[in-house]
DNA sequence: ATGAGGGGACGCGCGCTTAG
DNA sequence: CTAAGCGCGCGTCCCCTCAT
């Protein structure tokens, strides 16, 4: 019973990840016959999953798109991306989008797990929204969540700093907060060596190991 | 014709409940 | 405490439907 629950949570967990799956697939990764497949995915489809299937050579199962829009199953990096992108939208004003925005990340988090929740927790409450900006310019992440993580710990960091230029300059900050505008993330911090405040573009840091 | 999903019928094994 | 009874999930068998 608590095996079978299980089972429908990692055939649910398959579906969402792929392509589309051949019941003999699915059954294999699975570890139970196709028949038990079959039954399977008739109990996603009774909990409102819309699962299509299609017959004949090349068929296959597939998670389609519903009329309503049933739990997900999302891993780490989504869910900590989906509930700090609910946060940015809760927190921009943007009419109609705020309210609902607070009402998701309700949800989410209320299931999310503790690990995470630090995570978001970092991201979300480290960053401040800012309007307009222009051309997009793409950032770690990664990078993202260790800047968030380290103006929640005001922890000091050291990392390379790119100039507009182009020459590089090493720094020494205790970062303070994530600004996002629409396209780019900046680190605001105070700058150790300059002894001023200084507003660092996230895509031109490199970190560079403490010692 | 072939290959894929759909599903009914049946039996087996397991765990739980209940009568003795 | 034990054995019978029961429900349930699953595998097997078999046939159907549909797309290629």
């Amino acid at each position: 019973m608590l095996e079978t629950s299980a089972r429908l949570l990692r055939l649910l967990s398959l579906l969402q990840t792929h392509r589309d799956w051949s019941g003999a697939d699915l059954a294999d990764r699975l570890g139970v016959t196709p028949r038990t497949v079959r039954r399977d995915v008739d109990k996603l489809r009774e909990l409102g999953y819309p699962v299509n299937a299609a017959r004949g050579t090349g068929g296959g199962y597939q998670l389609g798109a519903g009329a309503e829009l049933p739990p997900l199953l999302l891993d780490d990096e989504e869910a900590v991306a989906v509930a700090v992108g609910l946060r940015t939208a809760a927190g921009h004003g943007i009419e109609g989008i705020g309210e609902s925005s607070v009402r998701a990340l309700a949800k989410l988090e209320q299931v999310l797990p503790n690990r995470l929740r630090r995570r978001v927790g970092a991201l979300g409450a480290f960053t401040v929204p800012m309007l307009h900006g222009q051309d997009a310019s793409v950032v770690d992440p990664g990078l993202l969540t260790e800047l968030a993580a380290a103006c929640r710990d005001a922890e000091r960091l050291r990392f390379a700093y790119r100039t507009h230029g182009g020459d590089s300059s090493r720094r020494t900050v205790e970062p303070h907060r994530l600004v996002c505008t629409e396209r780019r993330w900046y680190l605001v911090a105070w700058d150790l060596e300059r002894e001023d405040w200084r507003t660092f573009r996230a895509d031109r840091i490199t970190p560079t190991p403490p010692h």
